[in-house]
DNA sequence: GATGAATGAGTTTTCATTCAT
DNA sequence: GATGAATGAAAACTCATTCAT
């Protein structure tokens, strides 16, 4: 019981820290020194609790997302009404680069993975999936969309909020995601009524 | 002169071995001599022609995106009828995944290095400013766009095609990115009429 | 009293254990915490009861080499007819690859030691002295050996174990050393006679 | 062809530290750094020239066999006479811990290996195996052998050299490997006259 | 007595970069 | 201009040993 939880413990120290080493250095030049000096252990427990570097990595990653997916349900869930629920969605997932700006940039980095390590591609669908399967049901919710958009809308929802968040994370002065949701959501609007 | 040529030949081999080695193994997992390999020449000529592995990172990236732009425009450019500009613009953005595969993977490859390297961010927010002001022009000659709407119209599609783009290269079976581009041209059509 | 007893416990599981690991991965791949894991225990216990590895390696040996040559005494010694007893014996010797394995693979380990480390050369060479002896008187109990060889079959009988021994651990299928065996007995009734 | 000239060298250098480093710490104590100081190169020529560690361990066993090898040939096969030549081969067998002691320890650090790496075994068995067809030959050609013992003759040549060599490593003084090859001699000479 | 978490020096291996040819 | 051998610092990873509990 004890040994579970200092295993929680640095379990928990070296991720939080390879995140911060991510957004500080990068995904390409990250070194296990780096994060056991962030981390404030030695080399050795980290490999005491992790089988090498890539399982840190794809830790990080599954923990990142997962938080990342129960900040989002945390407040738009208990939202009942459905058109007010999906307009909540919207502005949540476009908020992300300001209220959570270290999952951005984790994320960013990771999306260069994706392409040669199925294990990262494998975590990354699952996030989009649920998010995509979460904004569905919200808009079966809603009674009858415009058909052929209505099937589209949940993965433009996704869709639009990556790109936003790429767009604002790379230039926040140049774009501004609010006010792009804010015009995203008039289009849904105008989709859906 | 000859001299010149050589420098064009070399450096273009290895900006498109480069290329061909982040598609297939990663930006994370790249070495200088699997760039030589893949180029066909030795080391020493890589940092003959380059001052150093950054060096040739920076040109790949701005390489790979002023191609990408210009293949845009020699699509797009053409048509005069500013409503199936758009459009038309839309399509060819959606369809960047099919089209240019390995772009998609660079790009995402290099989103990841934004954050921790200003040389990158420069080159990437430049290329999506252009194409923003690019659609900028095109909503422009559109005559009334509807006014809150209208002005994040070019954001919104430089947006929706990175997310889309990044959606199906993760998982091209579950985000089909032509149906979600035909969707989003629809909602574009009901937002400018 | 006990504690004696415990002690007694804990450095044959530890000691045993060692054995194992040596003959399943060698004795330049073995980790003190294969050993605990092997024994059952945790690396603590195993430095309470031991000096350090080399102790543990030392320790292996001895019991090893001991074992061995009460087996061989506990066969070979009750026999009297000093012509059987000789014969016994080398049939003995030629046996150990089948009859002890584990035997066989951790003397060979040890013998690429021997060179390096003092001790452990001590240990081997006692033990191939005592084996020497033996054969040695119970040649002398025979009577008149032919006078040259008479001498040197002690050390001729402990080499050809050895090597049989060697040769039928590397290829089974190849060298027999039963076969060999029965003809070095031979050979050996040949001088004797 | 300079380049190849280079390999060669390289590859020499390496190989033959690599024995030294062998014979003055033994195989279980030894780092690429300790090879690399004694070649006198860095560590880089190692890896530019070897796979990893167990490639020049492989390496240096099959060099260290073939010139083994060679030596023998070159003594004993210019010899016509076949009884001649079998004690002329016994006569080199033997003396190879005085001619050639860093050849007979390397072969005792390797005999650990042979159970837990096939490829050891292999290139071993190989070794032996030439020279129990080599004696073959040469019994063959010796006319009438007596039956049950000719057959093992090569085997039991073969053997004995291994565990003199051995013996007389471990203790130079107390197994004298010449006195003990005298015998051996006689023996086979009984067997076969 | 027993545990196993922790250490950090040491190991194997990689790799950007240089430079003699 | 071109080569690729060479370097050595730094990376990933291991492991004997200690020690607080």
């Amino acid at each position: 019981m004890a040994n579970s939880l200092i295993k929680e413990i640095r379990t928990k120290q070296v991720v939080d820290a390879t995140k911060r080493c991510i957004v500080e250095k990068g995904f390409a030049n990250l070194s296990v020194k780096d994060i056991a000096r962030e981390a404030g252990v030695s080399t050795g427990v980290i490999y005491h609790y992790f089988k090498n570097k890539e399982d840190i990595l794809l830790q990080v990653i599954v923990d990142a997302f997962r938080k990342s997916y129960e900040q989002v349900m945390d407040e738009v869930d208990p939202i009942e009404d459905p058109g007010r629920k999906l307009m909540s969605y919207i502005e949540k997932a476009q908020a992300v680069p300001q209220d959570n700006p270290d999952f951005q940039i984790v994320m960013m980095n990771y999306l260069g993975q994706a392409n040669s390590n199925p294990e990262i591609t494998n975590v990354m669908v699952r996030f989009f999936n649920n998010l995509t399967s979460y904004v569905s049901n919200i808009v079966k919710g809603q009674g009858k969309p415009n058909c052929r958009i209505g099937q589209a809308i949940p993965a433009m929802v996704i869709a639009m909020s990556i790109g936003t968040g790429i767009l604002s994370s790379l230039s926040s002065e140049q774009y501004d995601s609010q006010q792009i949701g804010e015009a995203f959501k008039q289009l849904i609007r105008l989709a859906i009524k």
